[in-house]
DNA sequence: CATGTCTATGTCAGAAACTGACATCACTAT
DNA sequence: ATAGTGATGTCAGTTTCTGACATAGACATG
């Protein structure tokens, strides 16, 4: 037994989660999230580093980009680094299939305020940083790296936002294949 | 004869500019800002809609976005969309060729701040949208325009950054030649 | 059992980013 | 002249975020 309800961190993030809902981003202060947490202002700045950040749990987007860079460092040698990272993109959205409401409502939250889009273009720089690492790892050049850390996050962006969208309830894995091979296609020129 | 010295916009942007480079973007304050350049704080709002968006004037952005999607508009109808898109970002990178030195300073700017770096990601953003409408006006498939913009975007960044990092002072075309070649070997498999 | 340390939180004051409402004053058109 | 326009100033207020210090339960140790 604690002295306080246990979880306080989650309470903020499903408080934040319910507000920017109902009124949006811009209409919701600090205040009232952690009003609604039972906590105080103070205490959430002491567990998200700003306003935005209680979108972009690390338990999510951490827990995400080690699937996407376990799956490309296990994958086989053989590969060609693009398939490699095909089946880190594959993990990488696997989790996502169960939760497609939760992820279509944290989607429409994050569309709707540049601030946030901003937040989440960053996470993914992340991601493709930590991509890029692995990829040398695996023996690619620094500038191929990069080259093609960027362009897979690129097409996970694309995929995902595809999957949010569908309405054909078209699993993820099938559309990154998708996604990435229109890549292929349209990278090969005339 | 105005009541005020002219160009207020520009002095702000300017004195920004110095007092980023000098201390740091944390360590200045926009009531700095504006009494370098001898205006409000009020007046820097009225330019500007927050403290990140006098490094990003229009008149740089827009003006190489409108390159970029003209020169892609402009290529001949006979052009793989990925070769029409290598004009289109070999013309927007050909204006920076004569402020090296300045676009280093930004460039040093940006990326010792991540909230300048998350802006300047969704400025990239708006030049992928508008690479993406424009693609679609040439008889892309929306799903093969989003693809191709934002490779392209991501092309046009590492170029640019290879740009800003070379000491053997390459051209900027060319880079982006490179990196676009690079992009079809990466992306071709195995 | 007493005591001290650790950790999560509360309290408070304050800086800095932004916004809305209203005033001012040169310039311009009628 | 007079009225209107546009860029700025003034000022009060909200919201985000930070630093310093206090508090209370959990836990360990003697």
């Amino acid at each position: 037994m604690t002295r306080w309800e246990a979880d306080g961190r989650g309470r903020l993030e499903r408080a934040a989660f319910e507000l920017f809902s109902e009124r949006g981003f811009d209409n919701t202060t600090v205040a009232e999230i952690a009003q609604r947490a039972g906590v105080t202002e103070r205490t959430f700045f002491r567990h998200f580093a700003d306003k935005r950040e209680v979108l972009f749990p690390p338990e999510g987007s951490l827990h995400l980009q080690e699937l996407l860079v376990g799956a490309v460092a296990g994958a086989h040698a053989s590969l060609a680094p693009i398939d490699a990272v095909a089946a880190g993109l594959e993990a990488a959205g696997a989790p996502f299939q169960e939760h497609r409401d939760n992820a279509r409502r944290r989607a429409a939250i994050i569309a709707a305020t540049p601030e946030l889009r901003e937040r989440e273009l960053i996470k993914l720089g992340a991601w493709s940083t930590a991509l890029c690492d692995t990829l040398q790892r695996r023996g690619l050049s620094a500038a191929a790296a990069r080259l093609t850390a960027e362009v897979a996050i690129a097409v996970f962006r694309i995929a995902f936002d595809r999957w949010i969208e569908d309405t054909n309830d078209r699993d993820f894995p099938q559309l990154i294949r998708e996604s990435l091979a229109q890549l292929k296609a349209v990278t090969a020129g005339a």
